[in-house]
DNA sequence: CGGAGACCTGCGGATTTCGCAGCGTTGGCG
DNA sequence: CGCCAACGCTGCGAAATCCGCAGGTCTCCG
């Protein structure tokens, strides 16, 4: 059921213009006030039913569905569980600062690709780069960082911080 | 994939559903293999009708829904709409290490109680703390690390990284 | 003017959620 | 040893929600 993309009647290809997907960041397609308002309602409760969002925002039900569906398409939200890694299983977890040489966005592009980075981030100052990494013991993170990580081209030189409590984790962004 | 607990309706001893672990530092009980694969399933999409989440882990609908209640009761995870916060108008955010002198925690606490501060954490490394910062705009951005941050006692010194660009941001914890 | 696209509403029918009553297992305790 | 409370799972209607679809409005063009 996931897989049918709605678009009852935009199946339109030429539709793509700018609802190019996830990470475009320069500026996604602005979202007016209601979108906004929606995302706003489910950044409380990812689970919270289409018609309590319809009243709390002024839409119908059908409405906010369409509307819900369309922001998950274009990548702008997802709607997911979230943990503590530690909870689930992923004893260390390490920030880690990167200098790049060379080209950056490269670089980037390949830590992305793997698994044990959650979190890519092109940086300003004394890191070209900040990524997460989240791994299930000491020697995962070891082989991460000191094996893949300073494997990747145009990575000069890291620096790590490993986790030792994490002590807030919101996704409230909007709810203010 | 999800092992073989299907059981219909054995149930399977061997499994010490719940041992008393306390190896963690937020809270919460240790986790069974199928709540586990239930907060796989959630990840990869939240709004996952209980049924079909059963059907993947071998439990009938209300089991999982009872399980899924308790993992969101006891605050193991949370089912939430997440954006990456360009699209949603927050055209600043930092990544911020800080210098403390005294007690970390309390300083941790301190900015953990702050709304821009997305993401506090604990580390090892040549950072005493690490927080996540996002803000509306370049002057919101200078007054909470210049005025407020820097503010907290116990703060001694501070280094920035702003983001440029974001290039990944996943939630797929256990599902590897 | 007329058509295409975007977006909303309303409405049944299929699904899902919800609350509750059983039931088997486990663990504490007199 | 036997009783009982605590848990966790199942099954089952009833109520609520989700979903697809048809139709209406508005705007933007050619």
């Amino acid at each position: 059921m996931h897989s049918d993309v709605v678009a009852s009647r935009s199946a339109d290809p030429k539709d793509s213009r700018e609802s190019r997907s996830e990470s475009r960041n320069g500026a996604g397609p602005h979202l007016d006030a209601v979108s906004l308002a929606i995302i706003e309602q489910l950044q409380e409760d990812g689970r919270r039913p289409y018609a309590a969002i319809g009243k709390a925002v002024g839409l119908s039900e059908a409405a906010v569905r369409q509307r819900v569906q369309k922001l998950l398409d274009q990548g702008v939200m997802q709607i997911v569980a979230v943990t503590d890694p530690l909870t689930v299983g992923f004893r260390r977890q390490a920030m880690v600062g990167i200098h790049v040489e060379g080209d950056v966005e490269s670089v980037a592009d390949a830590l992305s690709a793997m698994s044990e980075c959650e979190y890519v981030v092109m940086t300003a100052g004394s890191f070209d780069l900040i990524v997460e990494i989240v791994c299930e013991d000491d020697d995962h993170l070891l082989e991460v960082i000191n094996r893949r990580i300073r494997a990747v081209p145009g990575v000069r030189s890291t620096e790590s911080f490993v986790y030792l409590k994490l002590k807030k984790q919101t996704y409230m962004w909007g709810t203010r």
